[in-house]
DNA sequence: TAGATTGTTAATCGATTAACAATC
DNA sequence: TAGATTGTTAATCGATTAACAATC
């Protein structure tokens, strides 16, 4: 399979995500013009990222759900588990904890961890927190290749060290910060803020006409 | 001052967030190089995006610190503040909550909101819950431009509407859906697990020379 | 068959990078 | 002055959209 660029892998998540939301069974085919109207995109958009993972629609009929979904797993890598570990036991961290231990399967979450005693060997969800000198064993243990990282700014350089020397492939940092990882360590930031401040943006400039991030029409 | 478009406005965000990170009297001055450095872009990238909000830098010298601060301020207007809602108290909800109230000042949360009686009429981090049919009410009252959606997928669009009935002008939405909102509002949406789906497909895909989003180099 | 939709290429659009004269 | 950095334009690159022949 090609090389997929980061902008297509996360529409493809999207499709993904959309199709789960459709009512099971409630409809076997869908158009490629349905799913762009609810993604926001041109129907020749979603036909060509569907193309890319070389899925097969049916002219006047269109994608078969269930083959699309399939197809999708496939290419996320989504029909293998992948182990994540939650670095960083406060707020932000349980709350994430609990909300995908109730939507996915695939991406499980292994252990937690924490600086605070007080929070260690304590389990939340299902997840247990760990102290951090531990954090080396038990991402080798348990196979985790994944980390959300939710410590603060202050910490997070330390703790991102941690887990890249530990193995860790990939890193979601909630932090507000700047962080340096390996060239071989992939990296996605959600700096929350960052999105507000587009929002203040976007509300106090309401230009005639504006179309991009995916933040407006309809 | 023209029209900026939603990538540059996210950037001067994250230009935003880096200066602050800075001990502030540390550095008076910055180049242009340094700040792209923390960014993983170009330096001319840097050079064009302050631009584009009208700041001076002296060669040899670089921008000042401050004047910079003030004049990104300036145009992501958060030299006002702006009043949020969050709607859904759960773990999410109440975790954005304590975070944003312990960083930013400007982005000033005035409000929770939940259908959970047992929730209602509690404070959390100082700020109040009320129950959902008083949303109008109490977003008029406050004068709330901005709210981040919590709730359940299920109830998402539901929330949505009755924000945009009550005027709100920006939703930030965290429910695994795809909204339906005005034009005139603006939407942003991170839904999580997109992004650790984005990382299990680039650990799974170690490509050779891969440069997308901002989640590689160095 | 006629009509709608796919697969795919070509055209457009916007964003990023490179380059370099002006400047301190 | 020489050297480094800015401001800005031109060149490149990639992503999106439009268009349309092939197909069911």
């Amino acid at each position: 399979m090609k090389p997929i660029s980061g902008k297509i892998v996360e529409r493809l998540a999207r499709y993904r995500t959309f199709l789960t939301e459709q009512a099971p069974g409630h409809r076997t085919h869908l158009f490629s013009h349905e799913i762009a109207a609810a993604m926001r995109t041109a129907d020749s958009q979603v036909r060509r990222d569907l193309m890319a993972i070389g899925t097969q629609g049916v002219p006047r009929h269109g994608y078969e759900v269930e083959a699309l979904m399939e197809k999708l797993d496939l290419a996320l890598s989504l029909d293998r588990t992948h182990a994540v570990a939650v670095v960083g036991a406060g707020h932000l961290g349980r709350a994430l904890i609990s909300f995908l231990e109730a939507s996915r399967s695939t991406l499980c979450i292994k252990a937690a961890f924490d600086t605070d005693p007080a929070k260690c060997n304590r389990v939340h969800a299902g997840v247990k927190c760990h102290p951090m000198d531990s954090l080396e064993a038990v991402i080798a243990r348990e196979a985790i290749t994944l980390a959300i990282l939710c410590v603060p700014a202050a910490a997070a350089q330390g703790a991102a060290d941690q887990l890249v020397h530990a193995g860790v492939k990939g890193i979601l940092n909630f932090a507000p910060v700047a962080l340096r990882v390996p060239v071989n360590v992939a990296l996605e930031e959600i700096v929350i803020t960052t999105y507000l401040e587009k929002l203040a943006y976007f509300t106090t400039h309401p230009s005639k006409e504006r179309r991009n991030g995916r933040h407006e029409e309809r």
